[in-house]
DNA sequence: ACCCAGGGTCGTC
DNA sequence: GACGACCCTGGG
């Protein structure tokens, strides 16, 4: 790996495992945007980042090389030796070496908790395009304007004071419809202590998911999901209808229930379930695999 | 026009 | 544990 720092961007040669299609495209962020040149835009931590990769380059536009080491680094996960765990998966089967194959340049992000925690209240019982929207609309509303790129504004996801001041009707505004009462009630719960939640990443799964489960709008599922995307858990299998769809084909071939396709999971690939349930998700829902 | 599904969760039984 | 309701859009 290469690091060169040129006016407002870094660049980094023969960067492993990263395709930024497959990182932005695999479900877990709703906040990354395709631009016409094919490359991605993005907010995390107020920051815009956008990310373009051409003949095993990578281009991090918009930012400097300080930004690059004290937060992009962290945020795609780039301590991590993806190559290894890919080696563990393929091993398994040849279902995991097809989807290892399909989504070879997926990293799990690190992003914020709270955005995260929000994001997939709103991801219940509902279509990622809509997802998308709502969020967008919380942050274009009740954000931060942080700045301009390539002529369009951008806003940061509102803080949890912020948020809090918010009605009901203020949040079904953003198209978040009967969520909008959990967003409410859990940024109520979250407002008398805005470390809170950032302090269940130092729990065990276990009980960081026990504490997730409190909060209204969060059930298995979505704890699932925030814990593998925000709080470094590996050891979780989020079942959603895709991975339902996958897992019954391959594995099951029957009917199961979540809770069962989640516990067979975790047995079966241990501490590399989140990993392994990524490359599934992505490989299922590109093909559509299930689909009738 | 109509119906079903969508990265599920909640309340009720 | 099983079941229907839930806000509202996308897609057939």
């Amino acid at each position: 790996m290469k690091i060169q720092e040129e006016k407002n961007k870094v660049i980094v040669e023969n960067l492993k495992d990263f395709e930024p299609k497959h990182i932005f495209e695999c479900g877990q962020c709703f906040r990354w945007n395709k631009e016409e040149d094919h490359s991605y835009t993005g907010v995390v931590m107020g920051k815009i980042l956008n990310i373009k990769k051409e003949n095993n380059v990578v281009h991090f536009n918009n930012t400097n090389l300080q930004e690059f080491h004290t937060i992009w680094y962290h945020y795609f996960d780039l301590e991590r030796d993806y190559t290894k765990i890919k080696n563990e998966l393929r091993k398994i089967d040849d279902y995991l070496k097809n989807a290892v194959e399909f989504g070879e340049g997926i990293r799990i992000l690190q992003q914020d908790p709270w955005e995260t925690l929000i994001s997939f209240i709103i991801s219940a019982n509902n279509n990622i395009p809509r997802i998308k929207r709502g969020i967008e609309k919380i942050c274009k509303n009740y954000g931060e304007e942080i700045g301009e790129f390539r002529g369009k504004k951008y806003y940061s996801f509102p803080t949890i004071k912020k948020m809090n001041r918010l009605s009901e009707e203020n949040l079904r505004g953003c198209e978040t419809g009967f969520r909008a009462l959990y967003i409410k009630d859990t940024t109520f719960i979250l407002s008398s202590d805005e470390e809170y939640i950032y302090k269940f990443k130092n729990l065990n799964t276990d009980m960081c998911k026990k504490e997730l489960l409190q909060f209204s709008g969060v059930g298995p599922k979505v704890a699932d999901c925030i814990m593998l995307f925000s709080m470094g858990k590996y050891d979780v299998f989020p079942v959603d209808v895709w991975v339902k769809k996958v897992m019954e084909e391959f594995y099951l071939k029957e009917e199961m229930s979540l809770n069962k396709i989640r516990e067979y999971g975790i047995h079966k690939f241990g501490m590399l379930s989140g990993f392994a349930q990524q490359y599934l998700f992505y490989y299922a829902r590109e093909l559509g695999i299930g689909k009738k």
